[in-house]
DNA sequence: CGAGGTACCTGACAGC
DNA sequence: TGCTGTCAGGTACCTC
């Protein structure tokens, strides 16, 4: 789903209702979301009265540091999103105030015959978790909500528990690129990450950053940067005047510092537009985000170009649809 | 090793 | 209206 600046919105949202908060119970329609352990029952024994202790960010992996040296890892994918709230529960759940679930973008309500929630559901929450009591204030906006519910059309979303220190350790975790918004990254990290320098850490080198690759699939290899999608990517290029076919050893050093530039710039424009919505992102409360306003070439084939007018493309490669400018992102 | 395809799923929409 | 094909924010895994 979400990439980077929709997934920080979501962190920042999580972090305001549900911190310190300890989950008292799990529900699930498709326990297949869950990936770790498999077996579902585990996962709800081992997750009862453990306590959030963090919420943090890392790719476009939700991370839930826990009580017990715990941790709770959640990747949306495409289509999950998560949110904070409260429905109508039937026993042995409790009594919950009103269902208020419609905040789903997807929401198409039915009855259903299994699982806690009274009479009806939104058919997209697939994983409920249920929080104990806030611990004191209970305000209108959703801070002292019971349930956090992942809500996901695609069923692509995967949700793991983790031992922390394992999952620091893990090879999945430790190959993913750098954070283009830390500190760290500096425009040196960059240049030598595209370019591969052997100084590199393996994983880096393992995932064929800076060889041959066209820029544009380069960007989108959460193993070469984290956290940059189709959507950041295009508008990143466009940004920094590169047609997305280029090979990124073509790269010259001037184009290199605007696109460094120009990923900042963009992702940090999704975030304090609160990520993207014109599909089917919306925050932990339901809210759609404005990066619509910045928008400049994802998904407006055929519409012009806002900088010199020219007609926008779409060219389809790696799978997935790059657009650009031809004039001003020229090969 | 890299490029490319497939798998995981469902819904929206265009075209006939 | 209804059928068919294409497309969708991601990533792991497989084959050639």
């Amino acid at each position: 789903m979400p990439e980077l600046p929709e997934v920080q919105t979501t962190v920042n949202g999580l972090r305001s209702r549900v911190l310190k908060r300890t989950f008292v119970d799990v529900w699930s329609d498709w326990e297949k979301i869950i990936k770790k352990p498999k077996d579902f029952k585990v996962f709800k024994k081992e997750i009862k009265g453990k306590k959030i202790i963090k919420i943090w960010r890392r790719a476009k992996n939700i991370i839930f540091n826990l009580s017990e040296g715990y941790s709770l890892l959640i990747h949306q994918k495409m289509t999950g999103h998560l949110m904070v709230g409260e429905w109508k529960l039937k026993k042995p759940f409790g009594v919950g105030h009103s269902a208020e679930l419609s905040r789903s973008p997807q929401g198409k309500w039915q009855p259903i015959k299994k699982g806690p929630l009274e009479e009806k559901i939104n058919t997209f929450l697939h994983v409920i978790f249920f929080l104990d009591n806030p611990p004191s204030h209970k305000a209108s906006n959703g801070q002292g909500a019971k349930m956090l519910a992942l809500s996901d059309v695609r069923k692509f979303a995967k949700i793991e528990l983790w031992k922390t220190e394992e999952l620091l350790n893990s090879e999945d975790f430790n190959k993913l690129g750098p954070e283009p918004l830390d500190k760290s990254f500096t425009f040196k990290k960059f240049k030598e990450t595209l370019q591969c320098k052997k100084s590199l850490p393996p994983a880096y080198r393992q995932a064929g950053a800076g060889r041959q690759g066209k820029v544009k699939q380069v960007l989108m290899n959460p193993e070469v940067i984290a956290g940059i999608g189709n959507i950041y990517s295009n508008e990143a290029l466009w940004w920094s005047k590169i047609n997305p076919q280029k090979n990124v050893s073509e790269l010259k050093l001037k184009e290199l510092k605007l696109l460094y530039d120009s990923i900042k710039k963009v992702l940090l424009a999704g975030i304090r537009l609160r990520g993207e919505s014109f599909s089917d992102y919306r925050d932990v409360d339901g809210k759609k985000g404005h990066f619509d306003e910045e928008r400049k070439v994802y998904k407006r084939e055929k519409e012009k170009c806002s900088r010199c007018g020219t007609v926008i493309k779409r060219l389809k490669f790696g799978g997935r649809s790059a657009f650009f400018c031809p004039n001003c992102q020229g090969l």
